[in-house]
DNA sequence: TGCTTGCACAAACATTCGAC
DNA sequence: GTCGAATGTTTGTGCAAGCA
């Protein structure tokens, strides 16, 4: 106050209704009673330090010396002293050193007593003085309160009987008053202090020493009169001293290079980026609270996206990549994800992780995938396959003709050692200069592999496909047959040469005559080409057109053929149809050739498909497009329905069975199936097959669920109700069957369990790994089977 | 033909922003 | 404080093309 000027001691006076001489006055007595205070009635001035050092908490004497210096005073002159007499100590406990031997003049020793006594106040006195001074009314207090819960003006003026304006007004004069109040407290420095720091006081600390009547409203006040300079952040719960810290900015840097690290790195961590940025510790600290979760040994970044986990699995435990479409190793992997970042929500598709995984890897093999850091190839190499891909005539290039002009070195030099990996390092280090596809590395966008062949051949006239294999080097006879069946028009003459369709000459007469010829031929029944060629070879209206097309052969006939009337007529090799005669006509000869049999071996129905050139690709497809008329009575075995007597009684008798089995028992594995002796007498022996065919065909109501297998001689089937919620999922089905069982007589191993699981005839060699790997059935520490 | 692969995109969910 | 639009992120799916 003494220090004040005048104008504003005077605001001063007028509040305490007294004139400017008074209060100069009173100041004068006030500081002669503080010296007399000081002197401690004759005491020296070592004891009175000593004594108000032993007053001083320790938690405070704990604490850093110099942010105390700091919210002690701004005054210059104090300041100097302190900073003289104890500007080299770290800790406040280190002063008592210091004051026993402390030489220094009265004046000096008035500002270090002062300041040894300020140690000593407890905080929370302090904030209640204050409060007390500023809000010394009930209704002040309420409505302090009531604006710290964040009530409106208009509802606290209601509360207490006046209008919002007045309430508004004797706020703004509250927060004046701790304004004025904490400019000789400086609060926020004094929180800051003890938060260990010059710059940042925590809202914690606050919280921890004021006492929690007064908490809100104190900490109210101080957010509503901050200084320019000052400022209040409420995702971390923290008062900066030194303006607004760029927080989203510390984030993403944080983000960014720690995203994150194991925990005893912290420190580190904190030093580092404290350093960076030019940020307190603290705030690293704080942010790294907010912003990390710490799993186990690691913190981890919670802004960290599901692509960035699985990134830090990539790099800890696949140098040679992972398989994602590898059931066994994806579960694998998730566990690695869990056991790292604890138990974070992962897709249930293993398809959605394999996408990300995708987005942060390169390919390195088929399905497999590797993290770029552990490509390791040298930079001239890199450049010259670039420089290949640069020179080369074509703009689209195979990556097998890339990977196979630099195989030797890519093998001796690099761990690049398949076309994949080759396709998935260019598309990562070139993305920007080339376009990639499945296949190519083309120059330029749209340019593909069926533009290039169609180039080729359109340039060349007849192509054999060693001559194109020769010129697109890596090429294999699937890719072109493919390409060349999705280019309309390239014409295959044979399956080993093509020509382009501009080549041909045809007229508008041509297509005519033609048509005319094939509809005569067909009439019903696929005509060979063999025969279309043997007919207009030998007539006149057609001898012009064989010799401007230069139709030497059947086969090139076809291919003409096939490209001008793809549209009207049905077209396989060497065959012409009318539109429309599908390929059902296989199966027309397959059900004609089992007219009349009343039963027959399925090995020699499928003996019968090969020697008449009928390609069946699934054998139980066929079996099942020929159910309304034959079922698998045995392993080998299909009989005609008439054969076996199912009569409406004889069906329902089965149903009742199947069903009274299924209410009993839940569901029925044909696998462990062997004793049929509930079911009625059909005629022939009774087997899980027939069984199966029976319900297939019969009884909608009941759920065949198929146990994946390739062995088509097994009944992989298990039977369970309709309505049963796992019906379509095989994995689930085994889940619920462990778990009827295991409620009834609890399993004591795993092994037993299997045991079991095999002889019921549900599962064939292993308890599926989605079980086992998913934790839904596990010993626990107790050595006890688990069945989630 | 049956299955895989790679890409693209949509749905679902989350966040930000500005107008009122 | 609310709302909708815009934008961003994550998850899930469809499908053409590729392969054997």
């Amino acid at each position: 106050i003494r220090e004040m000027p005048d104008e504003a001691l005077l605001s001063i006076s007028r509040l305490g209704k007294g004139s400017l001489k008074d209060i100069r006055e009173k100041v004068d007595a006030i500081d002669r009673n503080s010296k007399k205070l000081l002197d401690d009635e004759g005491m020296g001035d070592t004891h009175f330090l000593s004594r108000h050092f032993d007053s001083i908490s320790n938690h405070v004497k704990q604490r850093k010396l110099k942010p105390y210096i700091i919210a002690y005073t701004d005054n210059i002159h104090s300041l100097e002293v302190l900073n003289r007499y104890f500007g080299e100590l770290e800790y406040v406990s280190d002063i008592e050193k210091v004051i026993k031997e402390l030489k220094c003049n009265e004046e000096e020793m008035l500002v270090v007593k002062c300041f040894v006594r300020y140690l000593g106040i407890d905080v929370n006195d302090m904030v209640v003085d204050a409060l007390e001074k500023i809000a010394g009314t009930e209704r002040c207090m309420y409505i302090l309160q009531s604006r710290s819960q964040g009530r409106p003006l208009e509802d606290i003026g209601r509360g207490s009987g006046i209008t919002r304006e007045r309430v508004r007004q004797l706020e703004d004069i509250m927060c004046k008053g701790f304004v004025q109040c904490d400019k000789r407290k400086r609060f926020l420095n004094l929180f800051a202090a003890i938060s260990d720091n010059t710059d940042i006081a925590l809202e914690n600390v606050i919280t921890n020493m004021v006492d929690d009547s007064i908490v809100d409203i104190f900490i109210y006040l101080l957010k509503s009169t901050l200084k320019p300079h000052q400022s209040y952040n409420k995702k971390y719960g923290l008062f900066s001293m030194t303006g607004d810290f760029s927080y989203a900015n510390i984030e993403k840097h944080m983000a960014e290079s720690n995203p994150y690290f194991k925990s005893d790195e912290l420190y580190e961590v904190v030093e580092k980026t404290s350093n960076e940025l030019a940020i307190p510790a603290l705030l690293v600290e704080k942010v790294i609270e907010k912003n990390y979760t710490c799993f186990d040994t690691v913190f981890c970044n919670n802004q960290m996206s599901l692509g960035e986990k699985y990134e830090v699995v990539m790099k800890k435990y696949y140098p040679l990549g992972i398989k994602v479409s590898d059931e066994e190793e994806m579960e694998i992997f998730r566990r690695r994800i869990t056991d790292m970042f604890g138990n974070i929500k992962l897709p249930q598709s293993n398809k959605a992780v394999e996408a990300r995984i995708v987005e942060i890897t390169v390919l390195c093999d088929r399905s497999t995938y590797i993290h770029p850091d552990f490509i390791s190839i040298p930079d001239d190499l890199v450049q010259r396959i670039e420089e290949y891909i640069d020179q080369s005539d074509r703009v689209a290039l195979s990556y097998l003709e890339v990977f196979e002009a630099f195989k030797d070195e890519l093998l001796a030099r690099s761990n690049i050692d398949n076309r994949y990996f080759l396709q998935g390092f260019l598309k990562y280090k070139l993305k920007n200069k080339y376009y990639f596809t499945k296949d190519l590395i083309s120059k330029d966008r749209g340019i593909d592999f069926a533009y290039e062949l169609r180039e080729f051949i359109r340039k060349n006239g007849e192509v054999t496909k060693k001559e194109l294999k020769s010129y697109f080097m890596g090429t294999s006879d699937s890719m072109i047959a493919q390409t060349m069946a999705r280019c309309k028009d390239i014409i295959t003459i044979d399956y080993n040469t093509y020509m382009h369709a501009d080549r041909l000459n045809i007229t508008q007469e041509d297509y005519i005559n033609l048509r005319e010829k094939l509809d005569d031929l067909i009439k019903g029944i696929p005509v060979s080409c063999r025969k279309v060629y043997g007919v207009i070879r030998k007539e006149n209206a057609f001898a012009d057109f064989i010799k401007r097309n230069s139709i030497t052969n059947y086969s090139k006939l076809y291919g003409i053929l096939k490209y001008m009337f793809e549209d009207e007529y049905e077209f396989s090799r060497p065959n012409i149809g009318a539109k429309g005669t599908d390929d059902a006509c296989n199966f027309t000869i397959v059900k004609k050739f089992l007219r009349d049999k009343k039963e027959i071996e399925i090995n020699e129905l499928f003996k019968f498909c090969e020697d008449n050139q009928i390609k069946i690709m699934k054998k139980a497809k066929l079996i099942s497009c020929l159910s309304d008329e034959f079922l698998r009575s045995d392993v080998n075995k299909l009989v005609h329905v008439s054969k076996l007597g199912l009569t409406e009684d004889k069906l329902t008798a089965i149903k009742l069975e199947v069903l009274n089995i299924l209410e009993e028992k839940k569901y029925m594995a044909m696998m462990g199936m062997e004793d049929f002796s509930a079911f009625p007498d059909l005629g022939v022996e009774w087997t899980p097959f027939l069984l199966i065919s029976i319900v297939q065909n019969y009884m909608q109501y009941v759920n065949i669920v198929e146990i994946p297998t390739r062995n088509y001689n097994l009944p992989n089937c298990i039977f369970v109700k309709s309505d049963n919620p796992y019906a379509d999922d095989y994995k689930e089905i085994v889940r619920w069957i462990i778990k009827l069982q295991h409620e009834q007589k609890p399993f004591k191993s795993l092994v037993e369990v299997r045991n079991w699981l095999k002889k019921e005839g549900v599962i064939l060699n292993g308890i599926p790994i989605y079980l086992t790997a998913r934790k839904l059935l596990y010993m626990d520490e107790k050595g006890k089977v688990v069945i989630r």
